[in-house]
DNA sequence: AGAATGAACAATCAATAAATTATTCACTGG
DNA sequence: CCAGTGAATAATTTATTGATTGTTCATTCT
C-alpha cells in the first residue's frame, strides 16, 4: 500500500510540475509517464483519467488555501470585527496575487470546475465554514448580533463574491479594490454590531414580483411606444459583469 | 440630416433582427446590406465597422434597462430601504430573465464588452447613479445614516455583484438567489438604519498585508514541511467563484 | 456635389486531413 | 498474483487549405 501510495504521489509531483509550467492542455501523459520513469499505461492504475490527476492536484491546494485563511482564526487579535476583516482582504489578496503570478492555475481550476462542477461548490463551502465561525464567535461573545449564524453567513459571503479572483469581474488595481471592500465592510459590520436597545431592523422580505416592477415595466412600455415605431418585442438590455 | 438618419436606422432594426436571431457572428454585412436594399459599402458610410453597429445597438438596450430600473423611483414607495430593495431585486430578475429567454443577447453584450471595455465601464456607472440617488434620498429624509454617499454607493453596488446576471457566476435557480439576495439586504439595510445614539461604530480600516496573513502563511508552511518532502515553491490554491 | 455601387484585397472562418494524444488491454517479468 | 509494459485504438488537437466575410476605394449614378 505504501509503495503505491509514494508512486501515486510521484506522478502528482510531476504532474503539478509540468502543469504549472506549461498548462494542463500542453501536457501528455507520456510526458508524466517518462518523468516517472514508467509506461503510460502504468499511470492509469493509479488515476482513471488525465483530469482525475488536475482534480487532485487542485483538491489538496484548495484545501491548503482554506487552511491560509483559517490560519487567521489562530492569531490572537482582539475582536471578532478584526478577524472578519483579516480574513475577508487575506481572500482578497491571496487570490489576487495567485492569479497575478499563476496564471496557469487559474486555467487549472477551470478546467476541473468545467467537467467537475462539485468542485467548485464544495470549495466555496468551505470557505463559508470560516467565516460561520467567525459569525458564531461573534455572536457567541456578544460582539455580533444575528438572529440566523447560516443565514447571515451566506449573506457575507455572496456580499464579498467580487473580491475573490477580483480579476475574473473587474480590471481594478488591487489599491483600488482593496478600498472598496473597506467600504463593504464599514456597511455590513455595521450590519452586525448590536445596538443600544436589542435590534429592532426587521429583515429583508422578498418584494412580490409585480409590485413595483410591474409598474415601471408598464410605465417604460407605454413611454417606448410613443417615439418608436418598431414592432418587435421588447428584448431586454445587455452589459454584462463579469 | 433626416435622410441619413433614417437609413442608420434602417440598418439598426435590421441588424437588431439578426443578430437576436442568428447571432452577431453569423450575421453579415452583405445580408444586412441586403436587408436593407443597398449595397455592403453603403454601410460603412454609416457605421465605422460592424462592431459599431453591435455597440450602438447595446448601448440603447443598456439604456433602457437603466429606464425599467429608475422607474421604480417614481412608484410610491413608502421608504427609502422598501426602493432600495426593490431595485436590487428588480435588477436580479430582469437581468435573470434576461439571460434565461436571450442568450443572443448575453453573446452582443459579451463581443461588445470585450473590445470596448470602456462600455461595461458606463453601464456600470449608470446603475450605480440609480443606488446613489436612493441613498441620497434616504440620508436626506434621515431614514438612512451614512458619512460618505459615494463610497456606501459602491458598497452597495458591488456587495450587490453576484446579482446581476448571476448565471456568469453560479447555476443556481432563480428562488434561491432571491433568498440569498434577502439575506444580504437584510445585513446591509441594518448597517445604513441609524442607532438611537448617533452613529458609533467606526469604518472598516484597510488591515496591513502583513499583520495577520503573514502569521498565517507561516504557520501553515511549517506545517507544510512537516508532513511533505516536496521542495518546490508553494504555488498558491485553486477553486474559481464565476 | 453627394449618394451609392460592387469589384478587389485582406482578414477570418470552416472543413478537412494529418498528427498527436488519451486510454485500453493483452501481455511480460518477477 | 501484482506491478508494470507498450503496441493498438479511439479521441482530440493541430495544420492546411479553400471559401467566406469585412472593409476599402475607384467608379457610376442622380
Amino acid at each position: 500500500m505504501s509503495e503505491s501510495d509514494t508512486t501515486r504521489e510521484k506522478i502528482i509531483v510531476a504532474a503539478r510540475e509540468r502543469f504549472s509550467h506549461y498548462g494542463y492542455p500542453k501536457t501528455t501523459i507520456a510526458e508524466l509517464a517518462e518523468d516517472c520513469a514508467m509506461s503510460p499505461g502504468n499511470i492509469y492504475r493509479f488515476f482513471k483519467g488525465k483530469i482525475d490527476i488536475a482534480v487532485e492536484i487542485a483538491r489538496r491546494e484548495a484545501l491548503s488555501a482554506v487552511e491560509v485563511i483559517e490560519a487567521v482564526l489562530d492569531c490572537p487579535l482582539r475582536s471578532a470585527r478584526q478577524r472578519l476583516e483579516e480574513v475577508v482582504f487575506a481572500d482578497l489578496r491571496y487570490t489576487f496575487h495567485l492569479l497575478e503570478n499563476q496564471p496557469k492555475t487559474l486555467e487549472l481550476a477551470q478546467i476541473v470546475v468545467s467537467d467537475r462542477p462539485q468542485f467548485q461548490i464544495e470549495s466555496l463551502r468551505r470557505e463559508r465554514r470560516v467565516f460561520q465561525r467567525i459569525l458564531h464567535e461573534g455572536k457567541a461573545s456578544g460582539e455580533f448580533m444575528l438572529d440566523n449564524v447560516p443565514a447571515t453567513t451566506i449573506a457575507l459571503h455572496a456580499a464579498t463574491t467580487k473580491y475573490r479572483y477580483a480579476q475574473l469581474f473587474t480590471n481594478q488595481t488591487l489599491a483600488e479594490l482593496e478600498r472598496e471592500l473597506a467600504h463593504v465592510m464599514t456597511v455590513i459590520i455595521r450590519g452586525l454590531i448590536p445596538t443600544s436597545e436589542g435590534h429592532a431592523v426587521a429583515e429583508t422580505q422578498i418584494p412580490d414580483e409585480t409590485t413595483a416592477l410591474s409598474f415601471a415595466a408598464s410605465a417604460v412600455a407605454a413611454a417606448d411606444t410613443e417615439n418608436r415605431s418598431e414592432k418587435e418585442v421588447k428584448t431586454g438590455t445587455e452589459e454584462v459583469s463579469w
